[in-house]
DNA sequence: CCATAAATGCAACATTGTTGCATTTAAGAT
DNA sequence: ATCTTAAATGCAACAATGTTGCATTTATGG
């Protein structure tokens, strides 16, 4: 995805939010990204450019999650992924991709997550998490 | 679930182990309990009749499950959580019903959790994780 | 009863994330 | 351009979950 530091500032200050130098790097990073990426990653490629604090990092993801501009993905190995959002278009209805071996996690865009299944009596359904698991391309090839 | 002591005995020792007493109480509570257990949970309950070590506790657990006595379900909370497998024959293909008021997980005995999907070019599809989100009996009620 | 490998307990460490509070700063008001 | 102030940041400490190394204890076969 291509974008523009200016759209970038728009984004955020269409949120409502004061442009700082940590929201708009951490912004740019998942605009950037191709997949979901964890906290660490998002730190080390911030990071690179100039100093912000860890903590800092995760009140940026918590804000931009809140607002839309960002989702949270969960996963098995206990690290929450992040993408960036930023038609805020993007349906929260889709499948998750898993690879296996380099623990990479993908949007599976055209897909739906939702159907509806016999619970239990009593039981009440309110959405669905699927997570396909397996190798991605580059896994796959090597 | 009814078990007597001696069976949960023969389970371990089937499965090529010393019969301890922390295997014997961590494996008692998994058959005894309506639904998955987190490792804070197992402690709990196993304390309550002697003291085992916490580590002893997450060992007992993996051995468990490496020797398929017990499934490992994954959740967003970042918390391990743990079903006893008694049969062997539990197919690890069902679904995963997550209550979002008290977080506790049961299995979806009877649904499958694999369908082929579509996936982007050179991905390769190994199994699939689905969590139905809701709320369980109780708290549906409540 | 003995020998021994396996299991346990304990302390220390690792990772991921959160909280409290003092300091800095973006953005509107002057 | 400067001032004011709520918002954002940085830092230190803490919390939850899980892991590793190693000395001690113990279940089991001989």
């Amino acid at each position: 995805m291509v974008t523009t530091r200016v759209s970038i500032e728009d984004l955020l200050r269409e949120a409502g939010a004061r442009v700082t130098r940590p929201r708009l790097s951490v912004l740019r990073v998942l605009l950037e990204a191709p997949r979901a990426l964890t906290h660490h990653e998002i730190a080390r490629r911030v990071r690179y450019a100039h100093r912000v604090d860890r903590v800092t990092i995760y009140r940026v993801l918590d804000w931009l999650v809140a607002h839309r501009l960002a989702h949270r993905v969960a996963s098995d190995d206990r690290v929450w992924r992040f993408n960036a959002a930023a038609e805020g278009a993007h349906a929260d209805d889709h499948m998750h991709f898993k690879c296996s071996r380099c623990g990479g996690i993908t949007c599976l865009e055209g897909t739906r997550a939702s159907r509806r299944v016999t619970l239990p009596k009593g039981y009440r359904q309110q959405r669905m998490e699927i997570t396909v698991k397996g190798l991605c391309a580059e896994c796959a090839f090597a």
